[in-house]
DNA sequence: TTAGATTGTATTAATTTCGTATAATCAAAT
DNA sequence: ATTTGATTATACGAAATTAATACAATCTAA
């Protein structure tokens, strides 16, 4: 809920955007009018349009900085010096809050009434993944990734691997989530076969 | 979200209330539309027009439904063969479960839309309250409670303990559930003097 | 006092929703 | 096979809501 908007603007626009995301995150977008925006924000519908010039408009602003944030947070992970898998799994976690802020679901709902906000949404989204397949390229440059997997395999593979991030039964079963992190890891390093070297018979 | 919703009602209107029920619940009762319900319940809208002569008859069946419940619920807690003040804890815990699921807010917000519905909805609460003054005049009458004491300022009173019944903090610095009820118990007993014969100096 | 921002009210056009009418479809009983 | 009752799809006009703009009035700070 707590929306990180860049402050000095306009105080009346930036009434305008903070009510509006609630609003918008509680209902739907569809479901809010540009009125309901303007009466609970305190704000008169002249200067609301006089800040955007319409709903869409800002509507595009707000998930405009959504996919920012996101972004300057995902290169900031990019930027650590961690493991490789391990910057996967915070990604992935990023993933999952950025898509819950968003109300993936409610921007849905609104392409249904608005189609023309679809491909930009689309817009952002394919800018999103594109910089993660550079990261997955980098990756694979720095021998952290094996040079033969298209990128794009590995990122179908991630959508799949995200939900057992998201599986508490499945973490919780491991003494710490670190050795969680570890299962992962060495899937990822070594695949199912067993690890060279290892005990295994 | 579970709707007890007597069965044995035509399946096509069974989908609709519940819903309907569903919606009201997540967005509120005046962003739905009768199409929106009619779509997601695969009921055409010609059959919604048939059990429901418009979406207000629909509100009120759920709001009825919804009270009658309630209602059953407070009977049976009234007929139990437990101390007064333990019924008292439960039919508090029942009124916030009850306001949970009307989603009052959600109501009032309907009511800014659709004036007419205040009384209805005042009604059904009349009703309630009713029912439970003459709980509050019973427990007079078999001398739970003291008889001088107005049912009406009882009932205000209550409005204003009940914060306390959901206040977590207060609640778990208590050894038990069973001890915070006690306390309540001895307070509304013997107020805040000490109790005759005990050891308070 | 002036300039810029904001507001309230009003207004029109566009869109959505409501509630009904009609004909067609379907399922099951006769 | 036919009838019956329930349901649906489509269409439609009326009513209500929403969008976007216009204009005069107000407020605020230089």
């Amino acid at each position: 809920m707590e929306q990180h908007i860049s402050p000095n603007l306009p105080p009346k626009k930036q009434q305008i955007i903070a009510t509006a995301a609630g609003l918008f995150q509680r209902f739907g977008i569809r479901r809010v009018s540009v009125e309901e925006i303007c009466q609970k924000a305190s704000v008169s519908k002249m200067t609301f349009y006089k800040y955007f010039k319409n709903k869409n408009e800002l509507v595009k602003y707000l998930w405009n900085n959504w996919f920012d944030e996101a972004l300057i947070k995902f290169d900031d992970i990019r930027r650590r010096q961690i493991p490789f898998t391990e910057k996967l799994l915070l990604m992935l976690k990023l993933k999952e809050e950025s898509v819950k802020n968003l109300s993936y679901e409610l921007a849905l709902d609104y392409f249904n009434a608005v189609p023309e906000m679809r491909d930009f949404f689309e817009g952002l989204t394919r800018k999103s993944i594109n910089r993660f397949l550079d990261f997955i390229r980098e990756a694979q440059q720095k021998g952290e990734v094996r040079a033969e997997m298209r990128p794009k395999f590995f990122l179908a593979f991630l959508d799949k691997i995200k939900e057992l991030v998201n599986d508490r039964e499945l973490v919780e079963s491991y003494p710490s989530y670190k050795d969680f992190v570890m299962e992962i890891n060495n899937f990822m390093f070594y695949g199912i076969l067993p690890r060279p070297g290892s005990k295994e018979k």
